[in-house]
RNA sequence: GGCGUGGUAGCCAAGAGGUUAGGCAGCGGUCUGCAAAAUCGCUCAGACCGGUUCGAUUCCGGUCCACGCCU
């Protein structure tokens, strides 16, 4: 653990972390570091709720809209962007204020990983090869031979597999055995907060948010991240509503529709990250309501 | 008014006289290098009334409703 101290706001998409952490970090002397796997894009701006260039004249943002959309984001590289700019931050002697709801991005920044070996050229080619026509069952016989145990535990989860394998080929030895058991402690010393409104606010904000969006630009902007290949990007296609706004786009979904399913992803997404939040940070204090006087 | 077809869970949608349809949505969980991802589990039926049968969501009759055609 360092001695660098942080504030952090977490919480479901559209719980109102990111005006809260603007809040806090205008009365405290702070900056923002987004954790966000999404707003990291240049070019999605309005899609994934990026902070106003308003908002970024009130207090500096990082790690927010720079990223081309083509580029290959992962845990790690994140984490590593994160605790530069966390340091820089505190350097400059103000305080590093997280703000977002990329869970795995946050606990892997304030608890750390293992720090297990990675090959990208590797896992790229074991990805490829499990599209093709017998991939999927010679993967799995190879990993019966080489770690029968990942294999086990992992065999529905193409990702986690593909990643056991390409370590237990860099290092010989299975993933499951070179993972820490316990969880580490937390790397720095954390203020952290979770938003957790209720089911029913919580809905009512993803809608009206996404309702405005669509009228507010995001139409055109997704128009162009289309254009430029989102859908064939290595991360940035995981974004909700760029698809299906190419269907609306192509006439084969109506305007109703569109937003409908829009809301939809949005709430499935908020339901994934508040069963995140619950369980996997126990250092955070959790909030029901987005007011800056409990973090004062 | 007549004839026909159909009424299956929040929505879509099958088959079968007794054995889980399935998909979507919903709910709960998992999560160590693509996480706005991936993945596991659970809940929710047979329009209504009667009959046949050991047993009906499935067969028969009626009622209601929807759609189509005819008058």
């Amino acid at each position: 653990m360092t001695g660098t101290e942080l504030l952090v706001i977490c919480g479901p998409t559209a719980s109102g972390k990111s005006a809260l952490a603007l809040e806090a970090a205008e009365r405290l002397h702070g900056e923002i570091v987004s954790v966000d796997s999404m707003q990291l894009y240049r070019g999605l701006e309005i899609g994934t709720a990026q902070p106003s260039a308003e908002d970024r004249a009130r207090v500096p943002h990082h790690l927010v809209g720079f990223l081309p959309l083509d580029r290959r984001m992962d845990v790690y590289s994140y984490c590593e962007a994160a605790a530069r700019a966390i340091n820089e931050i505190a350097s400059r002697g103000r305080l590093p204020v997280l703000a977002g709801g990329t869970g795995m991005y946050l606990r892997s920044l304030l608890y750390g990983m293992d720090d297990l070996p990675g090959d990208r050229q590797l896992r790229a080619e074991l990805d490829a090869q499990y599209d093709s026509a017998e991939g999927e069952g010679a993967l799995h016989a190879r990993m019966a031979e080489l770690d029968p145990a990942a294999l086990e535990r992992w065999k529905q989860c193409r990702r986690r597999l593909i990643r056991a394998l390409e370590v237990r080929l860099l290092t010989g030895e299975s993933i499951l055995t070179l993972q820490g058991r316990v969880r580490p402690e937390l790397r720095y010393r954390v203020r952290a907060f979770r938003l957790d409104l209720p089911v029913d606010l919580l809905k009512a904000r993803i809608a009206v948010r996404a309702k405005k969006m669509l009228d507010s630009g995001w139409l055109p902007e997704a128009e162009k991240a289309l254009a430029g290949g989102i859908l064939d990007s290595p991360t940035a296609h995981q974004a909700i509503g760029y698809r299906q706004i190419g269907e609306f786009l192509a006439g084969r979904m109506t305007r109703p529709e569109l937003e409908e399913r829009i809301i939809t992803s949005t709430w499935q997404y908020a339901r994934r990250q508040r069963t995140w939040f619950n369980h996997q940070h126990p250092e955070a204090i959790c909030l029901q309501n987005p007011e800056i006087g409990a973090i004062l």
